[in-house]
DNA sequence: TTACGCCTGGAG
DNA sequence: CTCCAGGCGTAA
């Protein structure tokens, strides 16, 4: 579930599980995530503090009470999990904080391609990325994509020009748009620009609402309801405007889904 | 710019 | 079996 709004959502339990909280034990249960985390660097956050937990894109960063931070990215499929005192960690779990509470904060992903990477005191991760949606501005969309001649769809994926898009949002927010993805991203006008940066504001916005899982006692509303995406995954379905059907094209390696009648 | 490695599971 | 997957760093 990576992408802004579930990154968020995601952070939003971090913070409501470890802020306050001191961490007793940290187990990694994967070779992959050894790696990136290898066990002497989660004994080091063994026994601090957890001060607070921030999103920027769509990582998320643990700050700890002696200034260490923990930078923790989901990629494809991470997610959290809170477990229970004495329950079993749930399948795919890659990394396990436990906090001196009993309750472990869970690192599950079945591909296990999330990485969590520990930064010393005084050396925090330094992240290059773009504004975050909320703060894009036209002006700043503009000057990001005037050397950039590649279609847009794949530019909008580079983190360093809007923070947080992946390959969802990035078709969510151009069929908003009615931008056609294989548009050069240099050559969109000024009023593509605009609706551009409506559409990027508002496909988040859309995505943070469907986001309830970090609600008090609404456990089990993920995944019950079906998406309702307006393109993303859905080739061959009529376009939501009412035009032909939705086409699915390859882009950098990736799907594009896209309306080839309203988008232009 | 594209291609691939990183990993594993699910769908067809 | 083959293909696909909400990401990203590196190589060619």
């Amino acid at each position: 579930m990576p992408e802004l709004p579930e990154v968020e959502a995601a952070a939003i339990i971090a913070r409501r599980t470890l802020v306050g909280r001191r961490l007793v034990a940290v187990t990694t249960h994967h070779a992959a995530q050894r790696r990136s985390l290898p066990p002497r660097h989660g004994a080091r956050l063994a026994g601090l503090r957890i001060a607070a937990v921030e999103r920027r894109g769509k990582s998320q960063l643990v700050h700890f009470s002696d200034g260490a931070v923990l930078l923790v990215h989901f990629r494809m499929n991470g997610d959290w999990e809170v477990v229970a005192e004495g329950a079993p960690a749930p399948a795919y779990t890659r990394v396990a904080f436990a906090t001196d509470d009993g309750v472990r904060l869970c690192l599950v992903d079945p591909r296990a391609l999330c990485t969590a990477t520990y930064h010393a005191p005084g050396k925090p991760p330094r992240i290059t990325l773009g504004p975050e949606p909320d703060q894009l501005t036209v002006t700043a969309l503009r000057a990001a994509l005037a050397r950039r001649a590649g279609p847009i769809k794949p530019v909008l994926l580079d983190q360093k020009v809007v923070a947080g898009l992946g390959n969802i949002y990035a078709a969510e927010a151009l069929w908003r748009a009615r931008i056609d993805p294989r548009t050069p991203a240099r050559d969109l006008s000024a009023p593509q620009l605009a609706a551009l940066v409506k559409g990027i504001k508002a496909a988040i916005a859309d995505g943070f609402a469907r986001q309830g899982r970090y609600r008090a006692g609404t456990a089990g509303t993920a995944g019950t309801r079906a998406h309702a995406f307006k393109v993303y995954d859905r080739e061959g379905l009529p376009c939501r405007r009412g035009c032909g059907a939705i086409a699915r094209i390859t882009q950098a390696g990736r799907s594009t889904y896209f309306c080839p009648t309203c988008q232009e």
